[in-house]
Parts: C-alpha cells; sequence; structure tokens
DNA sequence: GGAGGCGTGGAACGTGTGTTCTGAATCGGT
DNA sequence: ACCGATTCAGAACACACGTTCCACGCCTCC
C-alpha cells in the first residue's frame, strides 16, 4: 500500500497549515502523526526532513514545534517581506537582479509591508532612496520604496529608469514628450531634465513608500 | 529592588512578538527565562497566568509553546491592527476617547500595520491627518499618523496636543519656552504660534505616518 | 535471485518543557 | 512595626517531544 511519494507530504503540509491557522503555533510531531493518522513518529520526521530538504519548510533542531512555513507567502496574515534589493539614486548606477523570480532568500534585507500596501501586484521589490530628489512627493532620504517591474508607464507616474548611454538608474516621474522623455524630481529646487526615449528603459513603477522610522 | 508591575509582564509581552517575528513560532518557558533573564522558570509562569488573567495572551496546557498572543492584532504574524479614532487638524476640535482600553471592536475603521512600525509600543492609536501643515515632515493630507499615549513628550517631538481654552486638537511639534510653549508646524508657508503650558495637554506622540494610497 | 534505495513500523533514549511545591523576599496598608 | 498579599527563587517532577536505531516490506535495476 504505497502512496505515491508526495501525497503524504502534501497531506503533512495541509495539517500544518490549518493546524497553523487554528492554534497560532505549529504542531509538534505527534501532532502531525495522529493528525494524519501516520503510524510512527519516525515517519513523520522522515518526510519532514524531506519537506525541509525541498524547502517548502524550515526546522530549528533540537526545538519543540519548530516548524515555520516557507512555502505559500509564510504565514497566512496581512503581512508580505518583500526583498530590499538594491539603493536608487540620482546619478549613481543600480544592478537589478533579474526581474523575474526575485528569490528572498538571497536578499538579506527585506522589509515587512501589509498586503493593501501591494494590493495583490506580484512581484514586488523594494530599493532603498538616496537623496532628496523626491522630497515634495513625500519620499526622503533613506525611504523606502515598493516598485513594481514593469517596462513602461503611463505620464506623470513615478518609476526607476536606467539610462543606458550613462549607465545609471534613477527614481524620478516620466513625461513623454514626443522622442524625448522628461525626468521630473519631486524637489523645488531641483531642475527636470531630458533624454532620449530610446536610451530610457524602465525598470519598474512606484507602488508606495515605507518610511525609515 | 522591585519593578512595577506590569514592566517585567510588558518586557515579556514584547519578547514573545520579537521572538515570534523572528522564529515564526512561539517560545518556551524556558526561552522567555532567558530572554527576559528571568531567574526561574516559575517567575516566567507566574506572569504568564497574569497575562492571560488580563486577557493579553491565550495558553493551552500541558503544550509547549503553546502561547498565543490576542492582545494587539491576535497573531504575532508581523501585521496589527491600529483603530482609526477620529481626526486631527489644525483649528478643530477633536474627542478622543479615553487614553486608556481603547477597544478595536468599537471602533469601525482599522489600519494595518507592521509591528516594526509600532516596535512593541501598547495602545497604539491612529488619527487621519487633515491639512498640510505637516508638509515639510512628508505628512500629508488625508495621511494617518501612528500615536502613542502619552501626556509629555521631549523637546521637539511631534505630538497631537489638546488646548483647553480654545477645546481644540492639533498635531505640531512642540517646544518648551519657559512657561509657554511654542506649537511648530512643519511648513514652510505657515507660522508657529505660542500657548500657556497650562493650557495644553498632550495627547499622545507621534510613532509613524502610513500614506493613504 | 541479489543488491541497493526508499518508505514504513515500532521502540527506546535523552532532553526540552510545562507544572508544582516550598520558602524567602518585597510591597502595601493599618 | 506588623501582617497579609504579591512576587520571586530554586528545585524537583512528570511527561511531551525530537531524535535515533534497527528491522521489514517494496520497488528497480543489474
Amino acid at each position: 500500500m504505497k502512496k505515491s511519494r508526495s501525497e503524504k507530504q502534501q497531506r503533512i503540509l495541509d495539517f500544518i497549515r490549518t493546524f497553523l491557522e487554528k492554534h497560532d503555533y505549529p504542531p509538534s510531531i505527534r501532532d502531525i502523526q495522529s493528525g494524519c493518522e501516520i503510524s510512527s513518529t519516525s515517519v513523520v520526521d522522515y518526510n519532514l526532513k524531506a519537506l525541509e530538504a525541498r524547502g517548502l519548510i524550515r526546522r530549528d533542531r533540537e526545538v519543540s514545534r519548530a516548524i515555520q512555513l516557507v512555502g505559500t507567502g509564510g504565514r497566512g496574515g496581512g503581512a508580505v517581506e518583500v526583498p530590499v534589493v538594491g539603493t536608487i539614486a540620482a546619478g549613481e548606477p543600480l544592478a537589478l537582479p533579474s526581474q523575474e523570480g526575485i528569490d528572498p532568500r538571497q536578499v538579506d534585507e527585506t522589509v515587512t509591508v501589509t498586503q493593501e500596501m501591494i494590493r495583490g501586484r506580484d512581484q514586488v521589490f523594494a530599493l532603498r532612496v538616496r537623496g532628496t530628489s523626491m522630497i515634495d512627493a513625500l519620499i526622503n532620504d533613506g525611504d523606502i520604496v515598493l516598485m513594481e517591474p514593469t517596462d513602461s508607464v503611463a505620464d506623470g507616474e513615478m518609476a526607476a529608469v536606467y539610462l543606458g548611454s550613462s549607465n545609471e538608474t534613477t527614481f524620478k516621474r516620466v513625461y513623454r514628450e514626443g522622442k524625448r522623455v522628461r525626468l521630473q524630481p519631486e524637489n523645488a529646487t531641483m531642475q527636470p531634465f531630458h533624454v532620449d526615449a530610446d536610451d530610457l528603459s524602465v525598470q519598474g513603477r512606484f507602488v508606495g513608500v515605507v518610511r525609515a522610522l
């Protein structure tokens, strides 16, 4: 009576999820055993190790109930971890990771935001802002902006744009003016400047800001 | 060397919160013991029972790590519901509920913020800001500010203050100047004004801001 | 058929962990 | 100063729990 390899593991995973939802603390090995009608604790341990190897959970050894879901957005709550992938400033280059599939585990810094801040948007990442060029848009030096990957924005939107000729990335409002594009700071003491539309590629659209406290 | 009754319990509560944030599972009694530098497990148990009696946590007996936060926002997962208790603006009165024991269930509107925004502070409430008098502090019309109840603030802090003679509440930076107090807007086009220190009572200290998207 | 890998059963071991008990220290009010 | 209530210290107990070990059935491949 063999079951497919992942079926039992999937069942364990679901049990952990519902248990977590119900109790707000993770189940013990023996909770899983009785909850999934498994005959032995060693079988549970065996499958938990497999799940950990697959990266679906994380465990702390020798600690009871030390099971953490890492698969579907951590815990079901209203909070989301967003990776801070770098710093953005006028006049400085910024290397962005590949747009798709940013792995939160590869980024050592993350910010926690509520789901309503990203409103269901996918692949949101975050950038630390350097400088006060967007101060009038209430974005200060040191703030963290949430960005949604895209390659085009509507007129007047705030976006992170890459300028090929000068190899730099900057954060401005973007206005199309024929074949040229106007990059407008939100700072009364700064002047807008214009670049060729072909020289510019949009990296991401502004979604929200998190104040650095 | 006696500490105030709730100080140790507050510390335990904060520790549980941060532990939960870091590990995604609740701490054991001995985790709390070492984390809060408490000498005995029985003391932890004693205070946990007190916290449970006050309704701030929930526990399952005979089960390890079965501590659930119920006080501020249910789950410890990083998101907290903060009640929006009113609107604050220069020149308009505002009725604040009793400082202590604001019941989130009595307020129909709440904002969801991450726990790191309130950093373990207790009794945080929120106010919707009307007007642009604090625009230079990056607080705009329509934004929601998080406030911590207090009756005194350090010089230069932003606070919600009530002026008895004019029966109004306003949100400004507060500077003591002898027997008078200077209320300083954060808007270059506005002038500060002064009130008698006796006429002023501090309602809450600025903790953070949530942008209205 | 034999070897090896994989999933399973059952049991035992060591320790992590909640609980409880006994006293002492501290606090608050009369 | 006295006394009850509260809080704290330290130890011990009982068991919940993660871990490990060994044996067995099942499958695949040579």
